[in-house]
DNA sequence: AAGCAATGATTAGCCTCCTAATTAGTTCCT
DNA sequence: AGGAACTAATTAGGAGGCTAATCATTGCTT
């Protein structure tokens, strides 16, 4: 949930003013920066605070979506590796979530057979049925934060945010680096 | 930083055929969620990569950015409490990250002489200078990343994250309500 | 067959955020 | 004047991120 922004954003003609000083802030940008992280955030919190009454947090929601199948209703084994992989986190990352996730009893970890140095993880009966207990609620939640926007408006947003993602940086002007972060070298 | 989401989103497809299991999941509404969570996600996380090359952080640099007068490059003393308010998070949140900033020489604290419960905080010079030094990098930082969409754009981006922002929740369905999902009472 | 590099998981230590409890200082009320 | 109630800031302790270092197992290489 960590933001920390400013709880009021700005207003346009505020930025505008700010130029003057600051000539390499372009305000259409800014603005539009400014309310995407805010809408983000506002969303994001939104999830979290609807998981937190069920004694969830995001990161261990989203482990325990990646252990489910949703088609089934099953658990599927994955290794920490992988989740971390799925999950976009390092692996010590998912070794604390998965610790809690087991203390809670929602998980196992158990040794791979082939290969003693991976373990396994999979979802405990309990663990699918708390999920499947939160999916509903979860799904609203999203639906009603959504609600604003129409179809088409839904699509137009999807598109448009679809061209900030995953764009590549010009890199070179962010600062002096030369082929380290951008590289295919995850 | 901490979002921890789906690395990969998933596709349109899969959420239709998703909804088969799970009645209350709106593809669209779903679609435009992940989407938002991601963009602003990766927003974020780019403006934290560029910070930390400065040694600050999305909660260091918003502190900061409060302290600073931008039109007069001054100072501005504020207390704990108000810097909370304005950015958004607790007061303890705040004690700590002023402790960081002071132990760095780039603000200090004292106390105020009308009311010794309270504190001041301001910049230092060097803490002026230093966010100064940052300031053309970030603004630079922000256009960027808004570069893939027009003017044109970013107006229609901002006009619908701003349906969603601060938009009110129905409230009495996110909270435990299982049936009567048609019914909004308030 | 023994050693060494690679791979998977964990641990250790740090940061930012939280809530709840504590400490310090002010104000208000007889 | 002396407490009670309030308000400001901090401390304590927890969660979830991170990186870097460590431990365990595998498998390759000679």
């Amino acid at each position: 949930m960590p933001l920390l922004m400013l709880k009021d954003l700005p207003r346009y003609e505020c930025l505008l003013e700010a130029v003057r000083r600051h000539p390499d802030l372009d305000p259409s940008a800014c603005e539009a920066y400014l309310n995407l992280l805010r809408a983000g955030d506002e969303a994001y919190q939104r999830s979290e605070n609807f998981l937190s009454k069920h004694d969830m947090s995001p990161g261990r929601f989203t482990v325990m979506m990646l252990l489910y199948d949703k088609m089934a209703g099953k658990a599927i084994p994955t290794t920490p590796a992988d989740l971390a992989d799925k999950a976009g986190v390092t692996r010590a990352t998912i070794t604390g979530l998965v610790d809690t996730l087991e203390r809670d009893g929602l998980v196992v970890r158990e040794h791979d057979p082939r290969d003693r140095r991976m373990m396994l993880v999979h979802l405990t009966p309990q663990g699918v049925s708390t999920l499947e207990s939160i999916l509903p609620g979860h799904f609203q939640q999203m639906a009603q934060q959504m609600a604003p926007l129409s179809q088409d408006e839904r699509r137009t947003l999807v598109r448009l945010l679809n061209k900030l993602i995953g764009a590549p940086l010009p890199a070179a002007a962010v600062e002096a680096e030369p082929a380290a972060a951008a590289a295919h070298h995850s």
